[in-house]
DNA sequence: AACTCGATTCAA
DNA sequence: GATATTGAATCGAGTT
């Protein structure tokens, strides 16, 4: 029989004996929500312990309004769960999902405004300081946060998933995203291992000895005292886009914007010291020694996850900017001694689940390649593998003019289920519907009014203005289906890899630490005697991911894992 | 002083 | 006339 595990700050039915003391309530429960044994009040800092023994016992699926708001306190405390239920995640999931059962509760949902469309995750107060131990699990004791209503939402959840094909694959995804939220919290609790001194190496190398905050670097002194004398402009600050722009102009290149990429294709002596500069810039910038100081403690780089953080169903982060960790420095992402990073991707993912999503034999029969797009190339562009990947990825992002455009046809022409499908997506949202990933994950309501502005524009502006509106919430829907359902795989991925890692572990290997997780791609850090153990891990947990979503379907979904010292020596 | 916005560059 | 998706983060420059 199931049990569930609700945790919570406090219960309204059961006061606490001792008023104002007790920091959690944890009351065990029946598939029906029918209590097991009374509610436990917990005292002090003994949640980890009372998590840690119930685990040990019954092993149930433990419940909580926000994994993200309990579980860091419970892994820094050293206790780790195998399923969860994330009642906050969930929610957010229901909102939008077009399969779910429509009753009070979606209603209830319907009502309120949705917080995705409020401010971004990152502006919202944090929702836990896991600094101390004592203050942990005091939250603010509202009626909301009781335990009767953390238990009332979770019942009315499970009744919204239906008994279906499709509330099944909407069962997948709940249970995938609240996975998600506790490794989300290894992950940060772990950190990816980042050796200071060779970043400092680095740094110094492209920037010269390190200079106090708020004094431009050495090199780029050097460089912009250059950049003055060739645009012979004396007071120039070269971090100012528009100063540099109108100084450029005077100078006689006619540029309107100062992107590096266009200024690659002009010829002039100041563009190379230009270039330079702006390189290092960025560097000093964005992941210079302030980065380092303000991110890496301990040995350890440690974003904050946000799990469903974007509307596909990836994740956001927070902190370091850990989705943009430059090429640059990934010289000093470092293996512990005695340790290697493991680095796995999923090669061509999002091309190989429009495959699977489109159910196109074609395009499947070319995903057997190990390189997909020169299988499309292969089957339909004479080989030519650049004009395939262009083709392929226009058609998912919603490419209509260019190269990406003109080469439309011959795809469809070769690949007509797949490219139907795209097309149908932006069609739908183009006409102001709404479309689903694969596990059911729902785009948004389009905003109130949507469609009706759009009929209303009266000058010719802003009649293109909400045509232009209309094509681009069609690319947005076009590609919501393919990479919402890559980040339901990605999700599966890990999801596996987490219990193969945890079985591991409970028979006494140690199987190291998943650390990174970006899109498509993870590292893990894991001693070097179970490198190889690891990596059959990722492959074996990629397989059955993809068995997991679609079941059995002529389409691959290899993954490429290779064993490091340093980020920068993977791919 | 704090906030907002555009420009830019980084990532999958 | 042209337009590809999703993000994070920093800076300068203008605003409140």
């Amino acid at each position: 029989m199931q049990q569930f595990a609700v945790v919570a700050t406090h219960s309204i039915s059961q006061p606490e004996p001792e008023a104002g003391s007790a920091t959690a309530v944890v009351q065990l429960v029946d598939a029906g929500g029918t209590a097991l044994i009374p509610p436990m009040q917990v005292y002090g800092d003994q949640l980890p312990a009372v998590v840690a023994e119930l685990e040990a016992t019954h092993r149930p699926r433990w419940v909580f309004d926000s994994v993200h708001a309990w579980y860091p306190g419970l892994v820094a405390a050293g206790v780790r769960i195998e399923r969860a239920h994330d009642v906050g995640l969930v929610r957010a999931i229901l909102r939008n999902a077009p399969y779910a059962v429509p009753g009070e509760y979606l209603s209830a949902l319907g009502r309120e405004p949705d917080p995705a469309n409020a401010a971004p995750a990152h502006l919202l107060p944090p929702a836990r300081v896991p600094e101390n131990q004592g203050e942990l699990f005091s939250e603010p004791k509202d009626r909301s946060g009781a335990l009767e209503n953390v238990l009332a939402e979770f019942l009315a959840q499970r009744a919204a998933v239906p008994d279906t094909q499709r509330g099944a694959k909407l069962g997948l995804l709940l249970a995938a995203e609240s996975a998600g939220a506790l490794i989300a919290a290894e992950m940060t609790h772990a950190g990816v291992p980042w050796d200071v001194a060779e970043h400092h190496r680095l740094l110094h190398e492209a920037l010269g000895p390190q200079v106090p905050a708020g004094v431009r670097p050495p090199r780029m002194e050097e460089l912009a005292a250059q950049l003055r004398t060739l645009l012979d402009a004396p007071a120039l600050n070269p971090d100012s886009p528009a100063e540099l722009l109108k100084a450029m102009n005077r100078a006689g290149i006619a540029v309107s914007n100062t992107r590096a990429w266009e200024l690659t294709e002009i010829k002039h002596p100041v563009i190379e010291p230009l270039l330079a500069y702006k390189k290092i810039a960025r560097l000093a910038t964005a992941n210079g020694y302030a980065w380092v100081d303000r991110w890496v403690h301990g040995g350890r780089f440690r974003p904050e996850y946000i799990v469903g953080g974007v509307v596909t169903g990836r994740w956001a982060s927070h902190g370091g900017g850990a989705l943009q960790i430059p090429h640059q420095v990934r010289s000093a992402v470092r293996a512990d001694p005695g340790k290697v990073l493991v680095v796995a991707d999923a090669a061509q993912l999002e091309p190989r689940i429009l495959a699977a999503l489109s159910r196109d034999t074609a395009l499947a029969a070319a995903a057997t390649a190990r390189d997909l797009y020169q299988g499309i190339a292969d089957a339909g562009f004479g080989g030519d593998r650049a004009h395939a990947k262009v083709a392929m990825l226009g058609a998912m992002y919603g490419a209509t003019s260019g190269e990406s455009g003109r080469l439309m046809p011959q795809l469809k022409a070769t690949y007509p289920q797949a490219v139907g499908l795209v097309e149908w997506a932006a069609a739908q949202g183009e006409a102001g519907a709404g479309v689903a990933t694969f596990l059911g994950r729902g785009t948004p309501q389009a905003p109130e009014g949507w469609l009706k502005s759009r009929s209303r524009a009266s000058t010719e502006a802003e009649q293109r203005a909400v045509e232009a509106e209309g094509r681009s919430r069609g690319r947005f829907t076009r590609n919501f289906i393919v990479q919402g359902t890559a980040a339901e795989w990605a999700l599966c991925w890990m999801g596996e890899l987490r219990r193969r890692m945890n079985a591991g572990r409970a028979a006494g290997v140690d199987t190291g630490e998943l650390v990174f997780f970006l899109h498509d791609e993870i590292m893990l850090h894991v001693p070097a005697a179970q490198a190889q153990a690891v990596v059959d891990l990722v492959h074996e947990s990629a397989r059955s991911a993809s068995e997991l979503l679609f079941g059995k379907i002529p389409v691959d979904f290899p993954v490429t894992a290779v064993v490091v010292d340093s980020y920068d020596q993977a791919k």
